[in-house]
DNA sequence: CGAGTCCTCGCGAAA
DNA sequence: CGAGGACTCG
């Protein structure tokens, strides 16, 4: 997962690692390291839990890490011990984490200890597994392994027109609804014919949910295609129908990792469950299993399992994660070994405290302190903004003040709740000039222009997938609109065959010329490209239907000016296709679409970037940083509103907090706004009863929600200082409930203004006036072009960077 | 069929 | 405020 900076590895270990192991001329230790595994590159500088957790060997364990506790040394060291000892060979070791970044990360350390040895493992997130699994046995359970991959969006596509077909919304079923509820049954390992056995029904919105859930998955498997959840569900359907396909694997693997094993689901569970288990002495035999590994009756005992998690921060319940899996593994796993690392090697002692403080709040949990040997170190920072973007300019200056004093902008990170936080931070970055990178969110993938290449090239591959089809139909436009698809469709339907197949019939169908034409062309580009693939590159068949189609010329084209930078956007991604040949010589265009499919938000991250990191707490998981800043700390936002009538919910925000919290290795930064803009309007908010839960001495306070409130305008300002707060709950002195109608009344709140300052000629030594920080003299102009910055010494505001070209100021 | 406009609704996190 | 849907007109 993340680089952890505990001194296992920082003092001298891993540069000294690399030499000793892959030095052929050093002997190679067998079996365990001896004594107090001084001198072994596996234990140096291990704390004793860490050294057990890597030296331990049973069928199950159980590493319950605390943030920041070193978890992933121990993890690739456990790994390469095995590896090392020859106790195993890498194709028997399954490593399962997170995200693909991390996985790319622990195989890099692990080759690191290793050498090249490390490349035949299988390290992997559930969903990569589970899709290498999926299409090497997909023939065996009657799927073509070409499948495609449906994320969220296209599920949501796919049931808006099976609602829509079935007047199913006047029941009020919409896409996201219908789609949840689909996911959570999937997650727990739930089908179209389970939920049938278990309705009620007498109930019509079951009645009807049933015929929703029926469609949908008669039509995903008509498309051959996969949703998220079903790659984890049928790869566990696949092995519990096919014993001696589930054979294969249970036997491959003797090792088992499992990372982030409190956010795993139901579903997940049972694959793991799956691929434990012992191979039984009659499918052995029935196979024909050639293996060293069986024992005397003629069975394969089951894999080894290590699992590591911190219940503490699991905040995946929304996606399933069944907390029980972790509190409950050693009854799961009889004979299972636990270990604890609570020692901290990440961050200082008041980042400790504070999140220790935080989470003792939440009941149901073991007690367990993370501590550290470095130090309280600096106090925490919190600052109240009277506005978002007040609140985001604070962000921005003290990110410039860290930078000037030597961090780099790629140690720096801002985490929020919610997505639409965003907005305030990136209009003051920009404004500010500041380089930052916002993770997740709207990713490139998830763009309509890209989403458009990306059907093209999932038709070629699976000529069957409707809704790739349909997709593509029209865009361009080319005159096939509704009426014309829903044609071709029932042609489809009528003749037990696929809308690709369709298109081949549109001289037979009755259409116009024009019509015909259109999709006569679109047939014959599709197996123009079909052709090239088979023997092409990837980037050559993109290209091939990308300019064919008319996709990019008609993006060009356009008067709209945001279709320039769309058109860039597929430039862009046939730029990615390249990039990827490069990385994967033999990677076929299949590959390249399971791939993208299943980039996570935080597999962007690029440490070599030198930007600042802008994410969701969810993606933060697993990550630090020198400096964090964790914004929006407000009641209805964190804890946020939805979740305070689910069940375990106002815990799981705390935990999220507490995962925020966590991540900070020096500098933290807590920071809230008065009033928020949301759905266009200003909204009041308070401070998040979290903040109440750490200790005072423990937080510095620039601007406390009670000194924000005064210089406001409202009440007795004097009284209200950091102490003078009494939370969020205490309405009359120290609360925050600011009449709707009385809004802006900060004199000071910065705004998000811009203004086209056209070719504004600046130089040092101007004055100038801005909108939010009053007058100031420019010190220096560096950049150039539209990208021009001015530095500019504020009499009042302090010293700041100014894009030029958008900034509201003007020249005195 | 398609482009344009008005209108409504929503913002919870994600592989 | 922004996206997406319904509606209208050419």
């Amino acid at each position: 997962m993340s680089s952890s900076s505990s001194p296992a590895q920082t003092p001298s270990s891993r540069e000294s690692v690399t030499p000793l192991i892959v030095d052929s001329s050093t002997p190679v230790r067998t079996g365990r390291a001896q004594g107090d595994g001084r001198g072994d590159p596996l234990l140096d500088g291990l704390n004793p839990q860490q050294r057990e957790a890597v030296e331990y060997r049973g069928p199950a364990l159980l590493i319950v890490a605390g943030a920041g506790s070193g978890k992933t040394s121990v993890l690739t060291r456990r790994i390469a011990g095995l590896l090392r000892s020859r106790e195993a060979f890498p194709s028997q070791i399954l490593a399962i984490t997170f995200t693909n970044k991390a996985a790319a990360e622990m195989r890099e350390r692990v080759g690191h200890l290793v050498g090249r040895e490390a490349d035949g493992m299988w390290i992997s997130t559930f969903h990569s597994a589970c899709v290498r699994i999926l299409r090497r046995e997909a023939e065996n359970f009657g799927f073509k392994s070409g499948f495609t991959i449906y994320d969220s969006a296209d599920s949501r596509v796919l049931l808006k027109r099976i609602i829509k077909d079935l007047d199913a919304d006047v029941l009020g079923f919409t896409p996201a609804n219908a789609g949840a509820r689909i996911s959570k049954l999937k997650n727990e390992l739930g089908d179209v014919d389970s939920f049938a056995r278990n309705m009620n029904v007498g109930d019509p919105n079951e009645v009807a949910f049933l015929e929703i859930f029926r469609r949908y998955t008669r039509e995903l498997t008509a498309a051959n295609a996969f949703d998220f959840d079903d790659l984890i569900s049928q790869t566990v359907f696949l092995f519990r129908a096919f014993p001696h396909i589930a054979a294969l694997y249970q036997r491959r693997f003797r090792h088992v990792l499992v990372d982030e094993y409190q956010d795993t689901n139901h579903a997940q569970y049972s694959l793991i469950r799956e691929l434990t288990r012992p191979v039984p002495a009659d499918v052995v035999a029935r196979a024909g299993f050639d293996t060293p590994v069986r024992t005397g009756d003629g069975s394969i005992p089951g894999a080894s399992l290590t699992v590591v998690g911190d219940s503490d921060q699991s905040i995946y319940a929304f996606r399933g994660a069944d907390i029980r899996n972790i509190v409950e593994f050693e009854r799961d796993f009889p004979g299972a070994t636990v270990i604890l690392l609570e020692q901290n090697y990440r961050s200082t002692q008041n980042i400790l405290s504070a999140a220790n403080a935080v989470i003792s709040n939440n009941f149901d949990r073991k007690d367990k302190k993370l501590w550290t040997a470095v130090g309280d170190g600096d106090k925490i920072v919190g600052y109240t903004g009277y506005t978002g973007h007040d609140e985001a300019q604070f962000v921005a200056d003290e990110i410039e003040k860290l930078h000037r004093e030597g961090m780099a902008y790629s140690q720096m990170a801002v985490f929020y709740r919610t997505n639409a936080q965003t907005r305030a931070l990136e209009e003051i970055f920009i404004r500010s000039a500041l380089p930052y990178r916002v993770m997740g969110g709207t990713k490139f993938y998830e763009r309509a222009e890209i989403k458009d290449a990306m059907a093209y090239l999932t038709a070629v591959v699976n000529p069957a997938d409707a809704l790739a089809v349909r997709r593509i139909l029209n865009t361009p436009k080319r005159g096939i609109g509704p009426a014309t698809e829903t044609q071709l469709q029932n042609f489809a339907d009528n003749a037990e065959t696929s809308l690709r197949e369709a298109l081949r019939e549109a001289d037979t169908l009755g259409f116009g010329p024009k019509v015909a034409g259109s999709i006569r062309t679109l047939s014959a580009l599709l197996d123009e490209a079909t052709a090239l693939a088979a023997q092409g590159e990837v980037s050559d068949v993109l290209t091939l239907l990308v300019t064919k189609s008319g996709l990019v010329d008609a993006l060009r084209m356009s008067r709209d000016p945001q279709d320039e930078a769309r058109a860039e956007n597929i430039e862009e991604l046939v730029a990615v296709t390249k990039e990827y040949e490069r990385n994967n010589p033999d990677g076929t265009l299949v590959d390249f679409l399971t791939e993208v499919s299943l980039v996570a938000a935080a597999d962007e991250l690029d440490d070599s970037s030198g930007t600042v990191s802008l994410m969701t707490l969810h993606t933060a998981k697993g990550l630090e940083f020198d400096a964090v800043f964790l914004t929006g700390v407000e009641e209805e936002l964190l804890p946020h509103k939805m979740s305070a009538n689910e069940p375990g919910g106002p815990a799981e925000e705390r935990r999220l907090f507490y995962v925020g919290i966590t991540r900070a290795r020096k500098k933290l930064h807590l920071s809230l706004a008065m009033s928020r803009a949301q759905f266009g309007e200003t909204a009041v908010a308070m401070p998040s009863r979290f903040l109440q839960e750490i200790p005072d001495d423990l937080i510095e306070w620039r601007q406390s929600p009670g000194t924000a409130r005064s210089r406001g305008g409202f009440g007795p300002g004097a009284l209200n200082g950091p102490r003078g707060w009494k939370g969020p709950n205490n309405d009359r002195d120290g609360g925050f409930a600011l009449p709707r109608a009385e809004k802006k009344v900060w004199p000071n709140a910065v705004t998000g203004t811009v203004r086209d300052n056209g070719d504004l000629e600046l130089a040092a030594g101007d004055r100038i006036r801005h909108t939010d920080f009053g007058e100031g003299r420019v010190l220096a102009v560096t950049g150039e072009g539209s990208k021009r910055v001015a530095h500019v010494a504020f009499d009042a505001a302090g010293q700041k960077k100014l894009l030029i070209k958008i900034a509201p100021i003007e020249k005195l």
